[in-house]
DNA sequence: CCAAAAGTGTTAGACCTACACCCATGA
DNA sequence: TCATGGGTGTAGGTCTAACACTTTTGG
């Protein structure tokens, strides 16, 4: 049984070619209705697609979720979502805000429980949805047509994403194991929206002494190799505990 | 129409005797069923409050709240139950998160979308709930014996709140118009649970332009009269855009 | 040898911490 | 005149902001 009334859905956030990209998806109602309704009616959900034609429509894009099964606690089942669509586990997710105004989606009531996930997209095939009709990412301000109110959703998810990253070692979790301090600038200035100065940001993320050095470097670049670095767990834990000043 | 999968929670913070407390209340079944039920079915809230005895008990609390309406946005309706029970519009009010585990609450599976508000008790005259049997303060860390998941929710709207009050100028909200310095610190050691250095906490303050002097100060006290400040709202909605660093 | 990005140090000012005594008031 | 809490300044250390050139690499 699924509750018609609630949805739970995941901002997925992804750097890519020095971008912040949010993963976005059109659900393919009928794989949609085989996953969900093994036991139970589907009759809200198809009302809903039937009455909102954005959401068959190859124009319009939506957030990754679905309606909460009864059988499942909120904050479970967001990690179920991101475990199928993703194919990863342990992926950083953190709820973001409850949406309940009465006319967010047309002739339905429905809230929205919203989460933001930090994904590594080199770690991701995003082909194994197997209720998606199409996944793809988008820059995180050249947003397509979306459906209902997905922008404010990925617009609330971001500013919760840009405090959070000012206080907690967070944004780790979208590059790859081992970066170059050029990536993590780069990251901190998509993510902020402002350009930050090397030397400072360099000096300010070494004292923090969360970086380890793995010994070794970029290849294949017409250019001076960048180290690789990596961050060491034990510090992260620290400072994630205990917050961090990361104002810059 | 309600919904009976969702309720609505308020955590409500006083700051009352140079103690920080939370409001609670014992609501009165019969009273609430006229209130929320003018239009139809009582029969699940009756049948939850059968089922947990805690409900009738008067030796449990519970937060403030109700299942939310099928015509009330969700926020507003929060809004709503905080003039219902305290009988002030313009209340500062935050949504925490949304608690959904399976078995938060006995015999039936109920999300309760939780939020923070901070209000200055002198303001307020709690005998005007209109749906309560009891309504009283407690102190933060001695809580009464409450109902379902109640001290958690109360624990991570206490983290919000800290977390907060760090980075926002929010604190002003639990104090009268007029205050002394003193008491602005009180209220941030009770809140951060640790000790200010008097000299570097003033300066601090003093050094935001937060506050305006009053020229007043305080009358019967038997011993120097603390000067009276409020604070200056142009700059108070600046420092909640911009944020700023309250790490003391 | 050129283009492109990596990497590095110093200085001036702001901010933070630690710390101890006198002041005003009512009883 | 006493008890109580109000109110203040300084020095040393740390953090921040601004700023330009040399190094390494592949093509």
């Amino acid at each position: 049984m699924i509750f018609k009334n609630i949805s739970v859905d995941c901002v997925i956030f992804g750097f890519n070619d020095n971008k912040l990209n949010v993963l976005l998806w059109q659900a393919d109602p009928e794989l949609l209705q085989e996953f969900l309704t093994k036991e139970e009616e589907y009759e809200q959900i198809k009302m809903i697609i039937e009455e909102n034609p954005a959401l068959k429509s190859d124009d319009f894009w939506g957030l990754i979720g679905t309606h909460l099964p009864t059988n499942e606690d909120l904050n479970g089942y967001a990690k179920k979502i991101l475990q199928i669509t993703t194919g990863l586990e342990n992926v950083y997710l953190k709820q973001v805000e409850t949406f309940g105004d009465i006319n967010r989606v047309p002739f339905s009531r429905i809230l929205t429980v919203a989460y933001y996930a930090l994904i590594n997209p080199d770690n991701h095939d995003f082909k194994l949805s197997p209720l998606a009709k199409a996944v793809k990412w988008f820059e995180i301000d050249k947003l397509p047509n979306v459906i209902f109110d997905v922008k404010e959703i990925v617009a609330n998810a971001l500013k919760k994403l840009r405090e959070e990253v000012q206080y907690h070692p967070i944004g780790f979790h979208l590059l790859p194991e081992k970066f170059t301090l050029t990536q993590l600038q780069t990251l901190y200035e998509v993510i902020l929206g402002k350009n930050l100065d090397t030397r400072n940001f360099r000096k300010k993320i070494q004292n923090m002494e969360l970086l380890v050095d793995t010994n070794e470097k970029q290849t294949n670049v017409a250019h001076r190799a960048a180290k690789l670095y990596s961050f060491d767990v034990n510090i992260y834990n620290k400072l994630k505990k205990e917050g961090l000043n990361f104002r810059i």
